[in-house]
DNA sequence: TGACGTCAAGATCCG
DNA sequence: CGGATCTTGACGTCA
């Protein structure tokens, strides 16, 4: 059962993604992008080898405008050396990874040209799954498409474009439920037709429930089914609900009271869980020290050296009991740790508390600074409580700082990238 | 025609 | 000039 986080990695330099606009978009500056691009994705999977993160999704945008006519580049010739040491790379960590082309890739359009270009894209994604030299465990999670007022129709055209699809694509492609249109039950339908295996996607599945009749158990057994040997373990998408914001609005964090229900509902099909949350690699290594079975507090402590300088800025007397929790070595309150963590960061920065994290993290770099960024440290700690951004100007400061000194107890840590 | 989702790019403003 | 803040982009469907 490996966990997993899509695209962007919180709190890893040097990993964004980056684009450029269509008018830009010149084959050699969407050559000069995507070697970038591909270095920033090899960081990721170093990431995820040191943190033992073994599920992964790549960014469709690796490529810049990839399966886009503007973009003429031969990028699987150009950068195939790249491409294949990428998927090495990701072999010898043992990463299973996806891609997911977004809900602008439309399979089922009564519109040919939309129809068109949906199998541009996905003829992209594929061709670079397959210049990494990926098996077809590694899978393209793709939704059904439109609803267009009838949704048999809809799915009878989805069926009948499936058919266009080269043996190379097919072998990658999974469906998922979305949250608005087509649910479990017709994605599963759909399934029977097309022969390809399904991604059930509980969040979803609660925003776009399917008739009364299935619980969530029954589903993910389902769509586990619909999964072949030669496809690799089924694979689910676990999110939360963002409390404050719309339905299916995914959280911030993972809340691991909600994992463990979803873990207890989900363990006998032993799926592979990609997690669909802000925080990204954060709440997979969370979860994944919550199932993890050398319960050694260690893994914690690592986690507090990331976090500890968030947790004082949002909440000293966080900071207090995390310290005391600590202190029992043979202990492994995981849950309890990552309560304290959530909760903390939840409670709103004050102008005092943001001063003092600011104050110790400056401790590290007091000694080194030359006078002109002593005196810009003076200057942005005097503005706390008077100026309006104060606290990420500081941060944006000490970042800075950090990256000319690289201080070894900073290393990694997520004051700099979390609010 | 705007909302939807996403988040960096690009544009503009400010000191 | 650098930094902060606001707006746009790129996609297709649906209300």
């Amino acid at each position: 059962m490996n966990i997993g986080y899509a695209c962007l990695a919180v709190g890893v330099a040097d990993t964004q993604i980056k684009g450029c606009t269509i008018r830009n978009a010149t084959d050699s500056r969407i050559a000069e992008l995507a070697g970038e691009n591909l270095s920033a994705v090899e960081r990721m999977l170093e990431y995820n080898g040191l943190m033992n993160i073994r599920l992964f999704r790549m960014s469709s945008d690796i490529i810049p405008f990839a399966g886009n006519p503007v973009n003429t580049l031969d990028w699987s010739m150009l950068l195939a050396p790249q491409l294949a040491a990428l998927g090495d790379k990701a072999k010898s960590l043992g990463i299973r990874l996806s891609m997911h082309p977004g809900q602008y890739t439309v399979l089922n359009s009564p519109r040919g040209d939309v129809v068109e270009a949906a199998i541009r894209d996905l003829a992209y994604h594929t061709a670079f799954m397959d210049a990494m030299g990926l098996g077809i465990e590694n899978k393209i999670i793709l939704h059904v498409g439109g609803g267009y007022g009838n949704h048999l129709e809809a799915m009878e055209r989805f069926a009948l474009h499936a058919e266009y699809l080269s043996p190379e694509i097919r072998n990658r492609l999974v469906l998922e439920n979305d949250e608005r249109i087509f649910n479990i039950e017709e994605v599963l339908e759909l399934s029977e037709t097309v022969k390809l295996p399904v991604v059930f996607d509980l969040l979803h599945h609660q925003a776009n429930p399917s008739a009364p009749g299935g619980s969530p158990e029954i589903w993910m057994g389902a769509a586990a089914k619909t999964w072949k040997p030669k496809d690799g373990p089924p694979k689910v998408h676990y999110s939360q609900q963002d409390q404050g914001k719309k339905k299916g609005a995914h959280s911030t964090t993972i809340s691991l009271d909600g994992f463990f229900d979803f873990i207890e509902m989900a363990q006998s099909y032993n799926p592979d869980i990609m997690l669909e949350v802000k925080d990204k690699n954060l709440s997979a290594v969370k979860c994944i020290n919550a199932l993890a079975e050398d319960k050694k507090i260690n893994r914690l402590e690592q986690e507090w050296g990331r976090y500890k300088y968030n947790i004082l800025e949002h909440a000293p007397e966080g900071y207090n009991r995390i310290r005391l929790l600590l202190k029992q070595k043979t202990a492994y309150p995981v849950r309890d740790f990552y309560t304290i963590i959530d909760g903390s960061l939840e409670t709103p920065v004050t102008a005092g508390n943001a001063r003092n994290a600011a104050e110790h993290v400056w401790g590290y770099f007091k000694d080194q600074a030359d006078t002109s960024e002593k005196a810009r440290f003076e200057r942005l700690l005097s503005g706390y409580g008077k100026v309006k951004n104060a606290a990420p100007s500081m941060k944006a400061f000490l970042m800075k700082l950090q990256d000319k000194y690289q201080d070894e107890y900073l290393k990694g840590t997520l004051y700099f990238y979390l609010p």
